[in-house]
DNA sequence: CAAAACTGTCCATAATATGGACTCGACGTG
DNA sequence: CACGTCGAGTCCATATTATGGACAGTTTTG
């Protein structure tokens, strides 16, 4: 079938070692599997949407397959089609099944007062990003009163670990290793960022040394960020905060006092994380 | 196989005008189809969760089917489950899916001043409660300023249509037939509901009668709920209006009254949603 | 206006999902 | 306390279901 490698079947006679970079147990329900897979990548898309045979490339996926699934997804309103560009996103029955689970998450509890307050004092835009899965998910943003600001993320932006700051930080703390498998498996997304394994891997290498991550921001020039990622305290979650202002405003001597107070503001949210319900 | 058919393939001689209610075509993707039944019915049990069991009783598939589908979302953290019940409830990468379209819903941006002014106006509780599929889902709520407040819903909450007297309502303004048929593919989960086909078609035709439905609201004794239901401008949604009160408070001059209001409710959001963008 | 790229469909085939039968453990009842 | 009942979860032979190569139609690009 599909997959990046080998001459297909080999007739089933070694044991279970070899086990080709995933944990993935392969058996149970493939094909939701791949719908899942590719819905993930659907909301990559937002309002915009992606089209078909992009996902069909990005999931490794043959076309006739992916569209199939899409269809079926399209007719229980999972996803939904733009009529002009027939790209496809997320659909109305995604935030209605969310409803059900309507408690806002703990993460966003903790962090809400803490992002306020760092954003007034340091003055520039911070992110809240977590990781899910293959992914970077921005799930909270604050604007800060200065009055250039660096805006680059929406809340609800979905990317591959790797292509962005938080990503790296982010990758920068879980074992090299398994960091490297997640470069590779994310590889094929990297070509819509212009990005690749090789400079995000020298990146992550960098961040774990410092223990934070500073790099330029990718598609605007002339700007800056700055990310400190964390874990919930039971490894439970992993997240990281990001502060992205315009190069000037991050001379080497403020980036020091930028990261210290990042910590702060990470101290603070894992504090409200402490002690939450079992 | 499962569903409730009949006799199968009649070679397409029906040009397009028979679709009784939603035509599964049955073929395509029937593991998807099955696993997004499970969610829904999952997600009716909110944070407590339902049970495996139930679950396969209620959507008609057989039980190690539905294990290895819920095993397979549990995985991908599309559903969890509580450790001291084993139930199954609706997993965190479900909210952060619907984070990729945060734009919010057109009816909830028409909805709110109404629903304010409303609920001040008339001094108890709404409801907006939406058509999904098989269901009714509770889309909004405003607790009004009386001092006796029935509030029976939360929002998220999601049932069969048939048992809320938004149910009713919504059913009385579709086709009868369709209607029934609905009626009859809930009937499996109506149980859980105390409620059953026969009483509730009953109530559908007095709904249908009156162009609204009122009726004691089932589980909360000395109460009552009146619903009026609509649709957007291209018979895009079906939804509905409720407003639940202790029965002393609707007496039947009020009645009148409410059903009133109710309607200028209605006409509010439908004039909110009627030049949205293309 | 031709080439390229993309969406969508068909169908034989292979692989996948299916459910009956079974085990295990928890709970309740005589 | 022994027995019976009910629910969760597992196994595996089977046939149903999903798969993708090839093809057709349409839009975009050069």
């Amino acid at each position: 079938m599909g997959g990046p490698d080998d001459g297909h079947g080999d007739p089933a006679d070694r044991p279970t070692d070899v086990r080709p970079v995933d944990i993935r147990p392969a058996d149970g329900a493939q094909s939701i599997r791949r719908a899942l897979t590719i819905l993930r990548i659907i909301a990559e898309g937002r309002d915009a949407g992606v089209s078909l045979s992009e996902v069909a490339r990005v999931t490794e996926i043959s076309r006739p397959t992916v569209h199939r699934i899409v269809r079926v997804l399209l007719e229980e309103g999972v996803v939904e089609q733009k009529p002009r560009s027939r790209r496809y996103a997320i659909g109305e029955q995604v935030p209605l099944l969310a409803l059900a689970r309507s408690s806002r998450s703990p993460l966003l509890a903790a962090a809400q007062r803490p992002l306020d307050e760092l954003s007034q004092a340091l003055g520039d835009t911070l992110f809240l990003t977590i990781r899910t899965g293959l992914d970077t998910l921005c799930v909270a943003r604050r604007i800060g009163p200065f009055p250039i600001q660096v805006i680059s993320l929406e809340v609800g932006t979905r990317r591959p670990l790797g292509v962005s700051s938080a990503g790296i930080a982010l990758l920068s703390l879980i074992p090299p290793e398994q960091a490297a498998d997640i470069l590779e498996r994310n590889r094929e997304r990297f070509k819509r960022y212009r990005a690749t394994e090789g400079t995000a891997a020298a990146e992550v290498s960098e961040a774990r040394r410092l223990g934070f991550c500073i790099r330029n921001i990718g598609l605007v020039p002339g700007t800056k960020a700055i990310s400190v990622a964390f874990t919930g305290p039971d490894g439970s979650l992993q997240a990281a905060l990001t502060l992205a202002a315009v190069q000037r405003r991050l001379t080497a001597r403020r980036e020091w006092d930028v990261v210290e107070r990042l910590r702060d503001g990470v101290g603070a949210i894992m504090a409200g994380l402490g002690g939450g319900k079992p």
